[in-house]
DNA sequence: AATGAATGAGAGTTCATTCAT
DNA sequence: GATGAATGAACTCTCATTCAT
C-alpha cells in the first residue's frame, strides 16, 4: 500500500509539496537561482504530484507535467534530469510530510495506546486530502524501490521505537517488537486505503477508536493509564 | 501491498497457474482446441507470471513473455487480445490461489484465534514461494484497478464474515466487524512482506504466534477454547 | 581522410555493401532468418550508406534511412540497435571493400613501384564511384575511434609489409619501413580526394603515373625491373 | 585528414587563438568595444576550441563552451550568431595559424628539400601540442566545407607554388606539379596523424629526415645544393 | 554586457499489435 | 496454429536559441 502516516503534496493551498521536494531538487544540482525559478520548479513538482497521483508514473508523462504545470517541455529538464528523477523527489517528499503530518498528534498524546489512536486518526484525516499519495508511493516499489523500502522500514522502526519506549513506561507490554510495529503499519496502511482513499463516509475518530480498543488488550498493560 | 492470502503462480511444479487462469483465458474467448494449443497457453501463462513478477507490468514485455515461454511472438495473441488481458487473467488467477491455498489451513483450526494464526501463517510460506505475487497485484492498482479493488474487498468481505460467525460462537467479541477485518487484512499483507517477501530469517510459525497472542486478548473473547 | 585503397558501398549494382556489412549485422546477433528479412537488412543497409555520405553521421537520421530504404521507422531497430551500429557497420563493410577492391590490382603488378602505381590508379576509379566513402570513414574518427584507427593502422601495415617483402627481394630499398607506409597512404588518400571526389578531370592513370615515376627513384633500386 | 601546416589554439599560453581569430569574429560583425570584451570574447574562443578538439562539433556544445569559459549562457550569442559561426572562426582561425607556425621554417631552409624537411619536422612539433587541430579541421568537412575546402587548397596551392619557384632554382625537377603538392600535402597530414597525434615516441626530425631523402631522390635534382 | 531561465523543434528508441507466409 | 518481420504511434530527452531582468 501506502504508508504509515500522513502526507501533504498538492494540498488545497497548492504549495506545500515544495517545502521538502524542491530540497531534494536542489540536493540534485539543480537549484534554481532566481524567484521566477523557484517558482517554476515549484509549479512542476505541484504539477508532478497531481499527472503522477492521477495517472501513475507509467501512464503520466513528462507532456503532461509540463502541461499542467503551464511551461514547456523543455522547462522540465532544467530542475530534473529525468522522469524517474522527479518520481524519487516525489516519493521521498511524500514519506517526509506524511510522517511530519502525523508525528505532532502522536507526540501529543498522554499514553502510547492513545497516541497510535490519534496516529492513525491524523493519518486517515491526511489520506483524504492526498489520496494519490497511495499510488505515488505504491508505485515506487517498480520505479524507485530504494525509496520504497526506505519509507516503509523508516516508517515501522519508527513504530518499534516509541513502543519500546513505551514498554520501558510500563504503557504497553514488554513483548511488543518488530513484528508488532509491522502489523500496526499495516492495519494503518489498509484502514486508510478503505476509509481514507475509498470510502469517506466512516468518521475517522470511529475506525481509530475501534482499533484503539483492540490495541488496548491486545498490546496494552491493564490500568498503565 | 498485495494480498490476504496465497497463490501459486510460477509454482515449483511450473503449471500450476493455468489451472484456473487457463479458464479466464478461455472465458476471454480464446480457449485452445487442440492439446498443442493447451501447452503453448500454459506455457505463455507461467512466462507472463515470471515477467510481471519481475520488471513488473509496464516493464515487462509481450516479446519478453514469448521469449521466456519459447513461442513465437505472433503466438501470443492467439490466446490473448492484448497485453492488458494477460495481466488481468494472471491478477485474478492469483488472488484465486492465495485464497484457495489459505483456507484448507483456516478450515483445519478449532477456534478462530487459531484459525487467524493458521491463516497467517500459511500466507507467509506462500509468499515465500511466490514472491511475485505482490509486484502483480499491487501493480493491478493502477493496470486492472477492478481486479485491484475486487482482490481486496472479497478478502476483507471474507475475514469480516468468518469473523461474525466466530462472534455467533461466542469465540471473538461480538463488537468485532469490518474495520477488524481490514485491519487484519492489512497486518497479514504487511507481515507477509516483511517476512515473506523481504527476509526469509523468520520462522512463519514465530510470526503468527506474536499476532494471534496478540488477536487473542484484542478481539478473543476469554475462556472461549 | 579516408582510405588507402577503393571501397563499393552503394555501387552502380547496388547492392555490393552488404555481403559485408550484413555478416557484421548478422554478428551483431540480428541476422533475417527469413528472405524478406535479407531484402529489408539490404535496403536499410543500402540505404544509410546512402544517407550518411549524403549528410554526414550527425544530420544524417534513422527516419531519413527508412524512408529511403522504403520501410517503417520501426524496422530499422529490426536489424540494429542503434544508429551509431549501422553507422558501425558501415564503416567495416566500406574498409573490407576498399581493400578488396585494390587487392587484385596491386598483386597483380610485376614490381612493387608498378604495384603501387596501380593501386593507386585503383583507389582513384573507385572513389570516383563511391565518393560517400569519404565522408563515411572520416566521420568515424568521431562516431567510432576504434574503427577509424584499425581502417588507418591495418591499411598502413598492409603496405608497411608488402614494401618490406619488396625490399628482401630487392625491388625497394631496405631502409623502406613504417614511415614511407604512411607517408604512401597519406598520399593516395590526398590525391583520391583531389582526383576521385573533388574533380574528374584528371586521368588516373596519369595521376598514377606521376607519382609511380617519384617513388621509383625515391624508395626504388635503379635496374631492379 | 587536417592540415598541412601548424596552428595554435588552446595554447600552452592559453590565449594565442584569440589574435586571429577574435578579427574573424570582428569580420562576422561582433566586435566588443570594451577591453571586458574582448577578455570575454578571447575566452570563448579559448574554450570552443577546447570543447570541439575534446568533442567534436556535434558532440560539443554551446553550453559546454560557456562552462568551459566561466561565462553565462546568453554571454556567447554576444559575440557569435551560432554554433556554426564560432565554429567557422576556428577553423580558419586553425588554418592560419599552422600556415603561420611552419612557414618561418620553411622560409628559412636554404634549399628547397631541406624546406620540406623542415616544414614536415615543424608541422609534427606543432601537432603534438594541439592535437585538437584534426578533429577541428576533419569535422569542418561536414560543418563547413567551404573552409574545409579552402584549406586544403590554399595549402596545396602553396606547396605548388614553393615547388615551382624551386624548380625555376633548378632546386627540384621540372615536372613537378599539382600532383606531387597533394601528394606532399597528404604525406605530412599522415606523418602528423601517426607521430604527432598517436603517438610521441618518434622524434620529427628523424620521421623527416627520411621523408626528405625520399624526396631528394623522387623530386630533387642531384647536385643542385 | 551579462545572466540564466524558458522555449520547442527534433531525434533516437521502444514495443504493442498486425499480417503475410 | 505458428512464425517473425513490419508497422508507427508515443515518449523521453537534448540543446541551440531567445529574452526578460
Amino acid at each position: 500500500m501506502a504508508t504509515g502516516r500522513g502526507a501533504q503534496a498538492t494540498s488545497p493551498k497548492g504549495a506545500a509539496v515544495t517545502a521538502t521536494a524542491a530540497e531534494d531538487a536542489a540536493s540534485a544540482g539543480k537549484a534554481p537561482r532566481t524567484a521566477r525559478g523557484r517558482r517554476t520548479l515549484r509549479a512542476i513538482l505541484d504539477a508532478a504530484a497531481e499527472e503522477f497521483g492521477e495517472k501513475g508514473f507509467h501512464e503520466g508523462s513528462v507532456s503532461g507535467i509540463t502541461r499542467r504545470a503551464g511551461v514547456a517541455l523543455g522547462s522540465f529538464y532544467t530542475y530534473f534530469d529525468s522522469k524517474d528523477e522527479v518520481f524519487r523527489a516525489l516519493v521521498r517528499d511524500m514519506s517526509a510530510q506524511v510522517r511530519d503530518h502525523v508525528t505532532p498528534a502522536i507526540r501529543a498524546a498522554g499514553h502510547q495506546i492513545e497516541a497510535e489512536r490519534a496516529g492513525l486518526e491524523s493519518f486517515i484525516a491526511f489520506v483524504r486530502d492526498h489520496k494519490e499519495i497511495y499510488r505515488i508511493i505504491d508505485e515506487a516499489e517498480f520505479v524507485d524501490p530504494e525509496s520504497f523500502n526506505l519509507h516503509y522500514d523508516s516508517t515501522a522502526e519508527r513504530i518499534r521505537a516509541r513502543l519500546a519506549a513505551a514498554a520501558d513506561r510500563g504503557e504497553v507490554r514488554a513483548d511488543v517488537g518488530e513484528v508488532h510495529a509491522w502489523a500496526i503499519m499495516g492495519m494503518n496502511v489498509f484502514l486508510g486505503l478503505r476509509y481514507g482513499v475509498r470510502d469517506d463516509d466512516a468518521v475517522p475518530g470511529d475506525v481509530a477508536d475501534a482499533v484503539a480498543a483492540m490495541l488496548a488488550r491486545g498490546i496494552g498493560v491493564p490500568d498503565s493509564e
